[in-house]
DNA sequence: AACTAGTGAGTGACTACTCAATCAGAATTT
DNA sequence: AAATTCTGATTGAGTAGTCACTCACTAGTT
C-alpha cells in the first residue's frame, strides 16, 4: 500500500488540484477539497507546497512548460517552413483537445494576476524568444506576411484557442479531414505572405 | 447629498465590483470590499442583489449585452458585405480597447462555470442567432470561405481577442494605420473566400 | 538517532449574509 | 396644512460557517 504511493503524492495533489481549479476556479477550491480528492491528509499538502498560492504557481509553471515541450515535438523531422508551422499548429490543438483540463487551466491563469509573475521565469522566456526568432526568420524570407511579430504571435495563439474550443464542443470534428483542412487553410491564410 | 446619489447606488456597486473582480477575481473579492469601494454600507449590496452570485451574473449579463449592442452600431450605414464585417471587427476591438475592465470581465467569465447559465438568456440567444444568420448568408453568396459557421465564429472572436490584448500591451498601435491595416488584412484573409 | 513522509484535530481570521433599527419622502387622512 | 401612516432605502453590528495553515504526533528509512 504505502510502498509505491509515497513518491507520487505530490503528483496526486497537483492532479486533483488541476481538475478542481478548472471546474470550480482556484479561489472556490479549498485546500481541504484538494487533499480529499487526492486521497491524502490535509497537512501533507503544506509539506509539499508552502502555501496554496505556491501550489497554483507550480501547477501553472509545469503545465505551461509541458505545453511548450509538446508544441515543438517532431519539429526537426520537417523540412519546409510551412510544414513546420503546420506541425506546431497541430501539436498545440491536439494537446488542447487531449488535455482539456491542462489547457483550460493555462487559459484560466492567463486572465488572472498570476500571469504576470510567470513571465519572468527563465524557461518561459527562453521559449518565447525561440518562437519570436522563428517567426522573424519566416517574415524575412517572405513566407509570412510582413506584419509585427506580436500580431503573428497573437493570431497564432488565439486561432488555435478558438479551434480547440470548437473541437471541445463538437468532438467529431477532430477526425473530419475536410474540417481540419478548412481550419488549417483559414489559419494559414491569416499568416502566409 | 442624499438627494441625487440614491438612484445610482446600484450602479456604483456594479462598477466597483467590475473593477475588483477583474483585478482580484470574483472569489477573491469579498462583498465587504465591493461595498467599501462603492462607498456604501455592507448591507445595501444585499438589498439590490440577493446574493453575491446574482451580482456577478447581473454584471456579466449587462456587460455582454452592451458589447453586443456596440458591436452592431452603425451597421445599417454600410452597404458592402466586406464593409459590414470590417465595421463589426473594428467596433469590437475598439470596445475592448476602450473598456478593458468590461472586456476582461467577459473573458474571465468565459472560462468559468457561469458561462453555461448565461447561454440560456433570451437576448444572448437572439444575438448569437443573428450572427449565425449573417455569416451563413455571406458563405452562400461566396464572400466568406466555405467552412463551418462555428469555425468562422470562433476565428472571428478569437482573432479580435488577440488584437485587443496586443493593443493593451502596446497602446500606440491603435493609431498606427499601417498596423491596423495589417491586422485587418490578416483577419480578412482568414475569413474571405 | 536523525530525518523525511504523513496524519488530522485544532485555530484565528475572514466571509456571505441577516436583521433590528433609522431615515426620507410620498400618500393619505384629519 | 398639519398630522399620520406607509414604503423603500440605508445602516452596521452580529452570526454561523468556512478557510488556509499549524502543530504535536506517529511511522518508516537510513
Amino acid at each position: 500500500m504505502t510502498t509505491q504511493s509515497n513518491i507520487d503524492k505530490r503528483a496526486k495533489i497537483l492532479d486533483a488540484a488541476l481538475h478542481l481549479f478548472v471546474e470550480k476556479g482556484f479561489h472556490a477550491t479549498p485546500t481541504s477539497a484538494i487533499s480529499k480528492a487526492a486521497g491524502v491528509s490535509a497537512g501533507i499538502l503544506f509539506h509539499y507546497f508552502r502555501t496554496k498560492e505556491e501550489l497554483i504557481y507550480t501547477l501553472f509553471l509545469e503545465t505551461k512548460l509541458e505545453l511548450y515541450r509538446v508544441m515543438m515535438t517532431g519539429l526537426d523531422k520537417v523540412k519546409s517552413p510551412e510544414g513546420k508551422f503546420r506541425l506546431i499548429w497541430s501539436n498545440v490543438w491536439n494537446y488542447g483537445v487531449d488535455q482539456p483540463h491542462k489547457f483550460k487551466f493555462v487559459q484560466q491563469i492567463h486572465n488572472s494576476p498570476f500571469e504576470d509573475k510567470i513571465k519572468e521565469d527563465h524557461a518561459i522566456l527562453a521559449m518565447t524568444a525561440q518562437m519570436t526568432q522563428s517567426i522573424q526568420t519566416a517574415i524575412d524570407t517572405g513566407i509570412l506576411k510582413d506584419a509585427p511579430i506580436e500580431l503573428h504571435m497573437n493570431n497564432f495563439y488565439f486561432l488555435i484557442l478558438g479551434l480547440v474550443e470548437l473541437i471541445w464542443q463538437k468532438p467529431e470534428l477532430r477526425n473530419d479531414n475536410t474540417f481540419v483542412e478548412q481550419a488549417w487553410e483559414s489559419f494559414w491564410d491569416c499568416h502566409k505572405a
